[in-house]
RNA sequence: CGGGGUGUGGCCCAGUUGGUCUAAGGCGUCUGGUUUGGGACCAGAAGAUCGAGAGUUCGAAUCUCUCCACCCCGACCA
């Protein structure tokens, strides 16, 4: 991508209006803009993120064998009311239609999902049957805040699964458990990422919640540096040492619940009769659980954890080039090495603008991609491109013959 | 939802004991020129219902009332 053609320009002053630094740089970055208190537009920039943050959920997602679907924004009220969550739930958005019908905008999908696995689970041979998808969803927060960290409208991924006991509900959320550690993994925050011991609400002891250690989160939670557990501060009266090693030497820090994970059981499945018919030929409710995880939360997050004073510093897995060309008035040779690189399928985002160096450099920094590759009369001098890593400030320089193999 | 704060060109802001405000400056944008290794310089230009509505007044960005939006703290967060 040429920079001089990129939808979207960087800003230089911060944004009065906004306070949380994933925000601020977000917006001064170009990654995304803000429409409302809690809602953004994501430009290409914030796309290219979100977009490899979807695919590597999608891998790990298909790995435990979740099948892709997509299910509607709007949901009938009278989904809503089975559950009783039509009137309980204080974040629920709530439309009619030009006939008076009412809808929800659904916040979460247990309404839908479960209706819509009525239809098609008759048997035990169906079962186990895991579904996710990556979708918008919309809760009227009393107080959207910290940029993309709590919105009114957000990227969710959600994952629900359909058993015929507990027992393979428990092994499945096992299996979960480690997707969602390779996920934060390859997002950059597996070193911050805490699996935590969390209400279970009304029907189950406990939930884990996946927490990101950032003093922007709004959760305090206490870990157990021994073991990578956490106990949420919500239930630490009747839980006050690590659950799995039982040390009591814990410490208290602000997270960010990025993923959240539940053992649902028959909650949802007897509102909607879900029920399958078992070998013996008796019909028993389906058990089910479910899997949630914040796309353009985690994507905030990324921000919160992963800067410097000059900008953001992406990981390489979510990043939304791989190289950041700049070229310092040398665009003839800038130019043939950035279709070189396109040509090997290596992402750059090429800084083909007339504009200064400290510009491009200041740029270059804010945005984050983790290359930098400088082109200019002091960098042929030295015999071909200056290359430096994002999160390190040494520079090397390499030879343009090398550039390929060296950043394929 | 309670408390606090802020609303002035696309962005950051000055101006608010009412009176050359016919709204200043910086960034950005456009034109021309000079520049080019850490957000360059010169000259010119365009761009504003001063958040909205009502009111007070000879006169309102400035005072009053109502409303709206955004930010922060708190409460809330299957």
């Amino acid at each position: 991508m040429k920079q001089s053609q990129l939808f979207t320009r960087t800003i230089k002053e911060l944004p009065k209006d906004e306070t949380s630094f994933n925000a601020q740089a977000l917006i001064r970055a170009g990654f995304v803009d803000k429409s409302a208190a809690g809602v953004y537009s994501f430009l290409p920039l914030g796309w290219k993120v979100v977009n490899k943050i979807k695919d590597i959920i999608r891998e790990e997602m298909e790995a435990i064998d979740g099948q892709e679907i997509n299910m509607p924004s709007l949901a009938p009220k009278e989904n809503w009311q089975a559950t009783g969550r039509w009137d309980t739930l204080d974040v629920l958005f709530k439309t009619a239609g030009s006939d008076e019908k009412e809808y929800a905008l659904n916040p979460t999908h247990e309404e839908v999902v479960t209706p819509l696995a009525k239809k098609f689970i008759y048997s035990y041979r169906e079962l186990p049957l895991m579904v996710f998808q990556i979708q918008n969803k919309f809760r009227n927060e009393k107080r959207a805040k910290s940029g993309l960290l709590r919105g009114r409208e957000f990227l969710m991924k959600d994952l629900y699964s359909f058993h015929a006991n507990q027992e393979d509900l428990d092994t499945y959320y096992d299996r979960a458990i480690v997707a969602y550690n390779n996920i934060f993994q390859r997002f950059g925050l597996g070193d911050k990422t805490y699996l935590t011991y969390a209400s279970g609400g009304s029907f189950a002891k406990y939930s884990h919640e996946f927490q990101t250690l950032t003093e922007a989160g709004e959760d305090i939670i206490y870990i157990c540096e021994s073991c990578k557990m956490a106990v949420n501060k919500e239930i630490i009266a009747d839980q006050d040492s690590c659950p799995k090693c039982g040390n009591k030497d814990l410490k208290e820090v602000k997270a960010v619940e990025t993923g959240n994970i539940f053992k649902l059981g028959t909650k949802y499945s007897e509102p909607f009769d879900l029920k399958y018919q078992d070998k013996d030929g008796e019909k028993k409710l389906v058990i089910m659980g479910c899997y949630g995880l914040g796309i353009s939360r985690s994507l905030g997050t990324i921000v919160e954890v992963c800067h410097d004073e000059k900008g953001i510093i992406w990981p390489e897995e979510v990043a939304p080039f791989k190289i950041h060309l700049l070229s310092l008035n040398e665009n003839e040779i800038a130019d043939k090495i950035y279709l070189d690189l396109k040509s090997q399928g290596v992402e750059v985002l090429y800084d083909d603008r007339d504009a200064s160096a400290g510009e491009k450099f200041a740029d270059a920094d804010l945005i984050g991609c983790p290359y930098r590759l400088v082109v200019s009369k002091k960098s042929l001098q030295a015999g071909g491109l200056e290359l430096k890593k994002r999160s390190e400030s040494v520079s090397r320089i390499i030879s343009s013959d090398a550039i390929v193999s060296e950043l394929k």
